[in-house]
RNA sequence: CGCGAGAUGGAGCAGUCUGGUAGCUCGUCGGGCUCAUAACCCGAAGGUCGUUGGUUCAAAUCCUUCUCUCGCAA
């Protein structure tokens, strides 16, 4: 029985740590996750989804402010192993080197590509045609480790960063599944990253959540699929921030200015982009609730309707 | 007490500043028309304007209490 100190924090990492519960040749000895936060305009403190899961099962959470200088009582667990999955702060070496099988980590990408906090989010706003999950060694460099194990998935045009989200979930859980039993027999090969393939998928920022619909048509299809479910792209409509939620493709061919509304298609509105409709399927205007596009459209005055979605203020 | 927006028939909104007839786009129901579209035409039902108290001859509208929703910031 070797004993496994889990690493994460999201809902993501809880699917890995649950495939974990289930494995009978290997005990959870403790979880580590990030402090609780205050969340929301409440502030209300709100713990860390694996904590929540690490709890339901009765094991033992630690969660370092800093773990940088807060790693003591990790090392004090004493296990064989740490396997981390988005945990999201960096691991000092001093931890690395502190257990028998060492930290591999799960990550949401194919490396060399997408190392950093938003894998998911950049594989589908990039346009990539698959993505997968890379179980990796663990080095002081992020997500620059040795690979261990890849599994891939595709990526359907249809999909949105929630989608792949919860593909990935699944892909992990049996990456882990089928890759744990060889890791400690010693029975796998570890490959180098290609430096040269290496591109960066760092955490979104305030202005990448703004969507340019000026640019191509796809571009903007994905840049909008790529941040649904969180942090949700946007435009602006009549001086106030609009929000996309979801959004689909049309064939249909139009000549006109970008963000002009043609109207209603189905529960969708038609929007141009790049001379084609594109369909907004869910909108929030700011203040306002989450809505169709039928309901939004429903809402605007006759002159309102004049009106284009635009990628600035003013 | 972090900043801000909002609550109006079943849905989404206007009307509030400048108090005086409940409005728009849909949906629903009834009827008509029809080989196109988010179909079209005629008619109908449906609202104590979130809650408490106040000002006034008169409050959706002005002041006030509370509740809930949402955007931003974290």
């Amino acid at each position: 029985m070797k004993k496994v100190i889990f690493m994460g924090t999201p809902d993501f990492a809880c699917s890995i740590l649950k495939t974990l519960l289930k494995l009978d040749y290997l005990q959870v000895v403790a979880v580590v996750s990030q402090p609780d936060k205050k969340v929301g305009r409440k502030q209300e403190v709100v713990a860390t989804p694996v904590k929540v899961v690490a709890l339901e099962n009765n094991i033992r959470v630690i969660q370092p402010i800093n773990i940088k200088t807060d790693y003591q009582q990790v090392i004090d667990v004493q296990a064989d192993l740490v396997i981390t999955c988005a945990y999201g702060q960096i691991v000092p070496q001093i931890l690395l080197d502190a257990f028998e099988y060492g930290c591999i980590n799960v990550h949401a990408s194919l490396l060399p590509k997408h190392r950093g906090g938003a894998p998911i989010h950049m594989a589908i706003i990039n346009g990539d045609s698959e993505s997968g999950v890379t179980i990796m060694r663990m080095v002081k460099k992020m997500d620059a480790g040795n690979m261990l194990y890849v599994k891939k998935v595709a990526i359907d045009i249809e999909d949105c960063q929630v989608s792949l989200h919860d593909k990935l979930m699944v892909v992990g859980s049996d990456a882990i599944i089928e890759f744990l039993p060889d890791f400690f027999e010693g029975n796998f090969i570890e490959q180098v990253q290609d430096e040269s393939l290496v591109t960066i998928a760092s955490n979104i920022s305030k202005q990448m959540e703004l969507i340019n619909i000026e640019n191509s048509y796809m571009s903007v299809y994905k840049h909008i699929k790529g941040l649904v479910g969180w942090p949700v792209g946007f435009m602006y409509f009549n001086n106030k921030k609009i929000k996309i939620h979801q959004v689909s493709i049309s064939d249909e061919v139009v000549e006109g200015e970008n963000g002009s509304i043609l109207g209603l298609f189905n529960n969708s509105i038609k929007v141009i982009v790049d001379n084609r409709v594109m369909l907004f399927d869910l909108v929030q205007l700011e203040g306002k609730k989450v809505v169709s596009g039928k309901e939004f459209y429903n809402g605007l005055q006759k002159v309102q309707k004049e009106l284009k979605l635009i990628s600035y203020a003013k």
